[in-house]
DNA sequence: CAAACCTTGACACGAGCGTGGTAAGGTTCC
DNA sequence: GGAACCTTACCACGCTCGTGTCAAGGTTTG
């Protein structure tokens, strides 16, 4: 068995276990889970909860907009909702 | 002048003046400003301002999401790096 | 089976969000 | 010039976010 436990990947990645949790919880990162209900980390995880650390930081996000990015990438209606909101800029008569 | 004022736009679209600050500062409706200062609302900004009330009501969004939303439209490292990471789904090897 | 670990759920708490108010001072325009 | 409106900057307050800790109970494994 490759897959760490909830403690054993808050240890290697830096998470506190509860942040490990939380992350779960924003659909950010959802491991495995055992028949018994034990998180298990597998690699991929291991290594996407890694980057998320690295994404956070160089852009100064927090895990609510990545979690909101992730919406809006799941959700066609959003998505295209937001964006033509956003590309309709304001129609000011030429200066 | 067919531009209104705070408390007029204030009016006309439902949102307090205080909200109409706020939504400039988040980046999402910048009024022209007069000589004196003072925020010049046009017929763009002001339907801009009422789909604005739509598009929250619509999805359930705060006004941070889609200043969060602009921000990385008009930051293309950002986008891309977050467009990355969600579409690095975590490698599990075939079930 | 027992120690060590995990689960969910609750309470806690500082920081920031979404609002409102108010104060001190500048702008518009009749 | 003065009434009515605007500006920015603060204080306030309830709510959510990010985070921790603890309790009660189930799982894993030596």
């Amino acid at each position: 068995m490759d897959a760490l436990t909830i403690n054993e990947a808050a240890e290697t990645t830096g998470w506190s276990p509860r942040m490990l949790r939380y992350i779960e919880r924003m659909g950010l990162v959802e491991p495995e889970r055992s028949t018994g209900g034990y998180r298990l980390y597998g690699p991929g995880e291991l290594q996407r909860l890694r980057t998320l650390r690295e994404l956070l930081d160089e852009h100064g996000l927090a895990l609510g907009e990545v979690g909101f990015a992730r919406r809006m990438q799941h959700d066609d209606a959003l998505r295209t909702t937001v964006e033509d909101w956003l590309e309709a800029e304001p129609s000011r008569p030429a200066h």
